[in-house]
DNA sequence: ATTGCGGTTTTTGCCC
DNA sequence: GGGCAAAAACCGCAAT
């Protein structure tokens, strides 16, 4: 590191401050979402204590995306087809 | 359906308006889990236009999150040392 | 390498001849695979000869196979209740 | 529909027969391609058995794919410098 | 322990 | 060449 230059000044083009806080923000996000995705799988225990096969409700949460994901897909569809013939 | 036996009844051993809870609880928690996703993806889209490559970021990312998980893991180890020795 | 061995034998526990029967059956399969993915591109291409837009045709593709995917995962559930029940 | 309009005929500025042609030759061949596929999985999970590592295997097809390429590309390359030059 | 399976991420190809 | 969609590869869990 040259003199006068802290740790938040560009160094060979790379803004280390700008970056450092990029990592940062990831980082939390993913631990948030880590975070959540326990959530999840807490829900798949507990439903199991009650009888409820973990297989089952994956399977059944599958198919309603699935379902909803035609559902946009085919709306994006009709968008299309209006775009190409003018409205 | 047999008589006597509402929407929120055991039906064939299976608990309907419990398993429509759980399903939707997951549903919800999926949902919000994929809008951080999102977010995550913005911030590399957005680093990208400041000339940070996505890939190195995650590289990154990935990186630290190993030397956090190893000193996680030398804590607990540490932490089972002194249990086992009585502090 | 020792005498009296030839390219077939096992080496370092590593049967060479089989190895290279894989790897060969694999990229004459890879092959045949990237031809027929030509052969798709070749009729996304006729058909814009034609006026149909690749695009709209991928969107009508894909949708199909949402729809497909969606009703072979209903069965499967179906399959699955009949299971845990049995029959 | 109209009066006087035949399922083959153009409707909107599009052939109906001709689009469900294209469309059911493309699936068809992605149902070919998918079943390819499934073949290469297959070898790599016989090949698992014999202790062959299909990560490794991946590998060194990647490999000899990229010198395949590469050798065709220098070979592309003369022809055009012999074009070129005229023989 | 080992293998299938689900999910996630990374790479590739495509179209603009 | 740059973004977007499809495919492949890698990984971790879970079940047996």
């Amino acid at each position: 590191m040259s003199d006068k230059t802290d740790a938040t000044t560009t160094v060979g083009g790379v803004s280390g401050e700008r970056l450092k806080s990029y990592i940062e923000r990831i980082e939390r996000l993913e631990e948030e979402k880590n975070g959540i995705a326990d959530d999840i799988t807490d829900i798949y225990t507990e439903s199991k204590g009650f009888g409820f096969e973990p297989k089952i409700i994956r399977q059944i949460v599958r198919l309603r995306k699935m379902e909803a994901d035609a559902r946009a897909e085919a709306d994006a569809l009709l968008e299309t087809y209006r775009a190409a013939v003018g409205v």
